[in-house]
DNA sequence: AATGAATGAGCGTTCATTCAT
DNA sequence: TATGAATGAACGCTCATTCAT
């Protein structure tokens, strides 16, 4: 029984990760689902057997990695108690995790945007996510004096897509060689923005 | 002839004008050539005539939103001397048009990803020529001795992150309902980032 | 203009003619829509144009043999005044009719019932109008004081009923070599039972 | 052992009950394997235990129903003795059978006739058994004299005809409520066909 | 005897593209 | 230039059947 569910277990991941490799390779769309079945040598039938649809293996795809990188980030968000030392953890956390699982960054963020209206919903759903964390460090942070007050959800989203944008150039153009090399300097700006006011280490 | 030329620009505008409208709506693989055409009331074979393939097409609109776009904040950022100025410049422009161009937005930020490996170097480009303005801007400030030096690329690419990423909020779930009133937000945290450090207006 | 829609008739026939040769050869399930391209030396694309679905392809056989049949049956019965000799003139004209079109008979007989759910409810209207014609007859024979009152409908099924198990035997059996041999025998069992009571004829 | 194969016949009673009620509600080909297992609390390999495929399950449930029939109406019949009143008899009993047992009806009527080409001779040996039946009735009547001869092949398809469209509007449009409340009509249409001559109750 | 995960051939349908008119 | 009927490769999905356990 338990050698069944382990085996019925790996025959799931291993079509999991088939299909993160091809999804990731091809995009949704020119996705074949006959390629992802060969790439985890199973069958048709088989993933069928597993995830009744493209989509609903797309979906579940998604809400792994999206699930994975949020508990990898509030993990090690919850080590820290300064607020915006919290950002920081998370900044790191999320550039350690892409930079090591590119395959995961382009799902997040290149693949899930153009797969389609039906993705639209859960890809919302991680933004929103993301940016609740880090709304809540920035709001505890304005709580404790350390930063004045600021639209939190924007400076949050703000963030975000700084983040993502840097991320995409390494996915895209390949800089830097290491996407981790970028924490610095990212830090930096999205503590004391260009300016670089306030900023000791920079001065 | 100069009326057939004319008339022909006509019908070719019309097809561009409604394969935004359906690819923004559907997506490109979603998008239906049937649906273009009839959405423009010419027929398949017309279109034929005027783009020879569906990633023509859509590379031919994808090029006149890129080119429409920079032609509008290079000419935006012409009028100022002053390199912070003038990425302020940049920063208002981009709101203005995506806010007042709704399918533009979506086409650039939300379909070009998604429509295939075809379209990256395109995407590429735009994102590159954009990042260039802005980094033109920053390594002006810093030889006017505006800002301290900094990895202007890198600084670049974040600030277009964090612009799209307030776009793609407002595109997806409608907050906030004028983009352009995020403009003070997004400008103080561009330059002095959360803790707002040198921001006279924020003390 | 009329050439092309004469050649779109055409080519709409010669995918009816072909259906209806590889459904009634294969049955509606076994039948492949490839299969039925192929005959018809057109591609499945082009199938496709014509009609939206195998299902409404099939449907379409089936309305116009229902209604070819009906209407040759209608205009044989149209002239005859005499309400029994219209009964007789819509058994001649089924048995002729089936006997000369042994495709439409297996159609209308055979593979309707077995393609699905979905052609019942037509399935039903053809053996209702029939049922009508005949229950027509037989109130006006009862008016005209040629036959006691009895249950029209019921009666018009069973006679409907009685016709299209002796052209299923023929169908399936080949028996008897000739389907409209079996007119005389049939048309005095209807009127007369076996009993033959009142039958001058066989008297 | 006893026991094993008690429960043996249980299982395979209870496959071919389920199946019987999925293959009449969905019909043969849309009838899924799975559905019949799921109904009968068995699992796939256990259906194709008992049968070694679906098409030899639907053929052991026509067997079962035509032999079921088969059987009541020969009894019925065996327990008189005047050659009409045995085909009385048969008729009375296949419209009580059928009545009461609506599935039965449905699968030997309906769905048998569309299940493919592979069922068309086990259907042909059942009209032709039937057929046999009241053929030997109505020769018998001819020699004794009660009616006069007649092409008894025919008549009996005819018969068999008559009372399955009966059957068959009972099945789809539920008239009449009582299937054998038809039994006085197409009693006298069988044997005296609509003019009635000789029938003395209805006089 | 029984289970249910796995197989894979086959099918209906779509749609970008072509081309005769 | 424009039309729209025609093409055909490709794809997602189904399901009867098999087989290791």
């Amino acid at each position: 029984m338990a050698i069944i569910q382990e085996r019925s277990r790996t025959r799931r991941q291993r079509l999991l990760d088939s299909a993160l490799e091809v999804f990731t390779r091809y995009g949704y769309n020119d996705a074949a689902i006959d390629e992802i079945a060969r790439a985890s040598e199973t069958s048709k039938g088989g993933l069928y057997f597993h995830f009744p649809s493209k989509q609903a293996l797309f979906l579940a795809l998604l809400d792994d990695a999206s699930e994975a990188l949020l508990r990898r980030v509030e993990s090690a968000m919850a080590s820290e108690a300064d607020p915006l030392e919290r950002g920081d953890a998370a900044l790191r956390e999320v550039l350690h995790a892409f930079g090591s699982h590119r395959l995961l960054a382009r799902l997040l963020l290149v693949e899930a945007l153009g797969a389609g209206k039906e993705f639209t919903t859960k890809l919302n759903d991680l933004h929103a996510a993301f940016a609740a964390l880090i709304a809540d460090c920035l709001d505890d942070a304005v709580v404790a004096g350390q930063i004045p007050p600021l639209d939190a959800r924007l400076a949050a989203h703000a963030w975000y897509g700084a983040v993502n944008q840097v991320v995409l150039r390494w996915l895209m153009t390949g800089e830097p060689q290491q996407l981790e090399e970028t924490y610095p300097a990212l830090r930096s700006l999205l503590l004391f923005g260009v300016t670089g006011a306030g900023d000791e280490q920079r001065r």
